[in-house]
DNA sequence: GACCTAGTTGCAGAATTACGCAACTACGCA
DNA sequence: TGCGTAGTTGCGTAATTCTGCAACTAGGTC
């Protein structure tokens, strides 16, 4: 076997990651962290029109990330799998401890261009 | 505090799904899960020409997916972080029992149209 | 039925992304 | 210095994605 994952689980994968590949989608995705929520009050918290919202959705749903329930005139969207979150935490985690480190390291090298010290004056 | 999130949060997190959003991307993914790579294995491995992996990996490089070492004449990739493949294996495993219970329903309903009957004649 | 609220959909233009080709740099070796 | 291997970069075209607008469907209320 020479790849851990298939072509195919490649592409399922790719899919995945280009449903939350952009901004407002991203948006949508912390707006559906603690509860179920209808696409008015999506897009309010999103802060993006209501058409975009239901598009955005829409394509979430056709790749399994979300789920929608109508109740009434109003249409519930939840998250497809609590596993999303989980992986999003880890991710989140990792890329905040990088941006941490780079910061470091910049201000490290300021201070080596300005004086020839580690040390940074109080 | 209205999002678990932040807005920098979210585009840091558009980013980085944006970066894995491709199949070719994630078959470097893949390549890369065991250990460190130069561009021509990974071209090789991923089943695309050295120019276009040299494109992608410039990509997740500058996104901070992957880190470039020289040695000599060859530049090695290798994956920022293990909790991107944690991330993805978790991931993966909810996205293979989607399909799995997908595909369950889908042959409880076609067995259902076949027959009233929820057994399968063997 | 008329009307309202909640969402969805088709379409078109704008913006972004993908990728091949050719030209280029970088390192090592004779 | 010249040559070969390993990668990178700029550019042009093709393909895809995003988004607003207007038109539409579906329930509910009067």
């Amino acid at each position: 076997m020479k790849h851990a994952m298939s072509d195919a689980s490649c592409e399922l994968m790719g899919d995945f990651f280009a449903t939350f590949a952009h901004t407002k989608r991203m948006r949508i995705f912390c707006a559906l962290q603690k509860e179920p929520k209808t696409v008015t009050e999506i897009a309010a918290e999103a802060g993006i029109s209501i058409t975009n919202a239901s598009q955005h959705l829409r394509l979430m749903r056709d790749r399994g990330a979300v789920i929608a329930e109508k109740h009434a005139q109003s249409v519930y969207y939840h998250l497809a799998d609590p596993r999303f979150v989980e992986a999003a935490m880890l991710i989140r985690q990792a890329l905040l401890e990088q941006l941490r480190e780079n910061a470091a390291r910049a201000s490290e090298r300021t201070s080596h261009r300005r004086s020839h010290t580690v040390f940074q004056p109080a």
